[in-house]
DNA sequence: TGTACATCAGTGAACGCGCGTTCACTGATGTAC
DNA sequence: TGTACATCAGTGAACGCGCGTTCACTGATGTAC
């Protein structure tokens, strides 16, 4: 039964937020495409209707993780520079906060993507590196340092929360250690403690 | 045709170091049996007179990569005091260098496994967690620091390595910048450049 | 030490199963008049 | 504005294909005598 053009974009749209959600929650190849349209509310058999094949939905997938998370950097680089390094300061919080690392899917799409994405196609490669750029330079207008200093800010976020995601289960001990280390970086003077 | 028990011995090493090498390369789900034991120059249907199940060749390649990892780090945390920071400083470029990035299989574990670790079956998350556990105590050893120092160090090298192999591919420059920015890092004084 | 037999590492065909993708079909929507 | 028809989003069965796993078989090794 055809239903309207508008209901049909709600739709497709409802597809690329399932997936955003199911890729970061167990990777690509975790999730068939017969998952991502029952989450989304519908039969497999329609997927074609939007997307030329699975690698489309995830290069889309991995766009609009991206696109809420730079959002999210790019508030903090934009808040009035007074107000900055506290901004920045509970972004780092809140990135490497316990709920942050036990969330199933990860917010960020570095920590949920970098492992993956050199092995999908290209157009998963181009999303996440276009992503990735646009991201780390909103990360260092917000962190107020140079460039240099921002890349080891966040690769110690990256770092930080993908090693203490990766022993949450078999080690919890270990993981609350490596976050309440990187969460007392001296690393960009005066936005932390 | 029946083989020497050693013969049959060594095949099993074989088939242990060929996984290390494509699972790191690919990824647990990136490599059939099939192809496993046809690196190990031999046909898929002997694999299960050497492992139960696919996956406890996933634990028994995981715990080989760290079990040679671990050694490595441990070297220089073992080194005699005076020559430890130089050995370090070593051991940092090494990790942090373009040859590492370009290897198609990554040497250090935890930005091999750490993405998939967590999807994976329990004797594959008790082999990983076991290993980093060890890890991190030689990295902080090794890097005479204190221990949350230790932390935040090896948790940059990793965020950058992983971050500088996801893109290399589609921008190699950022890669390159990347992996210069950690290079540059003075976290633990005295130590890098 | 030599012989006879049981063991078992390796082989390759076969099995289910889940996956990405295709397809004929449905019927309300969108459109041409 | 009303009517008639083409369009197309969604449905669910079906398709190949690759995967993990099983199995009957082979024949040299290991062992009991």
């Amino acid at each position: 039964m055809r239903i309207t053009k508008q209901r049909a974009a709600e739709n497709r749209t409802r597809v690329v937020e399932q997936a955003a959600r199911l890729f970061r929650e167990k990777g690509f190849d975790g999730v068939g495409v017969a998952e991502l349209m029952a989450a989304a509310g519908l039969t497999h058999g329609g997927f074609y209707n939007h997307f030329g094949s699975k690698t489309q939905v995830e290069a889309a997938a991995c766009a609009h993780v991206f696109d809420k998370s730079v959002a999210r950097i790019a508030a903090v680089a934009e808040s009035p520079a007074a107000e900055r390094p506290r901004a920045y300061g509970a972004y780092r919080e809140r990135y490497l906060s316990a709920e942050a690392r036990d969330a199933s899917a990860a917010a960020c799409p570095m920590v949920a993507f970098a492992g993956d994405v050199s092995r999908q196609s290209e157009a998963v490669r181009a999303a996440y590196s276009q992503g990735l750029a646009a991201y780390l330079q909103a990360f260092a207008n917000a962190s107020g340092a140079s460039r240099g200093e921002a890349i080891r800010a966040f690769a110690e976020l990256v770092g930080a929360l993908t090693l203490a995601r990766s022993i949450s289960a078999c080690d919890p001990a270990l993981s609350d250690e490596i976050l309440a280390a990187a969460l007392q970086s001296p690393t960009i003077a005066g936005t932390t403690k």
